[in-house]
DNA sequence: TTCATTTTTGAAATCATTGCAAATATACAA
DNA sequence: TTGTATATTTGCAATGATTTCAAAAATGAA
């Protein structure tokens, strides 16, 4: 998480795309954090910061992060997309009570415990759990 | 795939869901496809087997099913979703340029490979890859 | 500076899904 | 069987996240 801006904006311009202020603002935002946020959040959160910001820029530019694969977009949510910076490989777990999404850690790659992928070429890789937390099963 | 219609009742009422008409009908399809069809491709089949038939019901009964358990809700397209009555352990693979999902085996449970899941009840894993199919991959 | 290209913007449109209240079907008691 | 309460289905309107689109602003090259 100790990336500094210089970093995240060559990181940018290393994967073709041009760094404006409102690119690196989201970008930053969504590396750092923790939260998962959705388009919406994203854009509440940098409307301050940047003076002025587009709902419609934060969406265009998290597909352009997604398509070049800097970030992933979770759809563990049936209901919203969110997006997630973590480039370590984690699986995701979804509260169905408070709809709050956790990062897990994993034993191992889960892409080499599938079978007959010889042909395919993946890009992306999601496994989602959902169910009731620790907090939620305690308050019932 | 070989389950009758016989069996299909019966395993509604086991889980305490009245076998109407519409509701027989729409686990039936859901339960011996094999590609995992939306509510609209549900609705579009069964209009005419039916004689009538609500697109609100097919949306309502496929939630109803989810819920129970008795089938499950993929979100690896997000755009729409879709449902899967294929309830042996499995992954699935969208090609992001035919868009086809196809069901793939695991060499064993993914959950095993999940890290910290003390405390937590799960109810629901999808395991969901996404990347190019050979056929795409050769009309290239 | 000037011009071409890229990026951002806001408002309108899209469309899968849900809400809702009326209509219909079903179960059960009398 | 009939009446009545309950469960289910239906169609249409509403919802809301996301996309479209064309104009405005910013940027880069010459």
């Amino acid at each position: 998480m100790k990336v500094s801006r210089a970093e995240l904006k060559q990181e940018l311009i290393d994967a073709g795309i041009r760094p404006s202020v409102q690119r690196l603002a989201i970008f930053e935002y969504v590396r750092k954090s923790c939260q998962h946020p959705t388009a919406e959040v994203v854009y509440e959160a940098l409307c301050d910061e940047l003076g002025s910001l587009s709902l419609t820029t934060v969406y265009n530019t998290l597909k352009l992060f997604v398509d070049a694969g800097l970030i992933s977009m979770l759809t563990i949510d049936d209901t919203f997309r969110c997006f997630d910076g973590n480039r370590c490989c984690h699986a995701h777990f979804r509260c169905n009570t408070c709809g709050k999404i956790v990062d897990l850690q994993m034993k191992k790659d889960f892409i080499s415990l599938v079978e007959g992928l010889e042909g395919y070429e993946i890009t992306d890789a999601q496994l989602y759990l959902k169910g009731f937390c620790p907090t939620c099963l305690e308050n019932k």
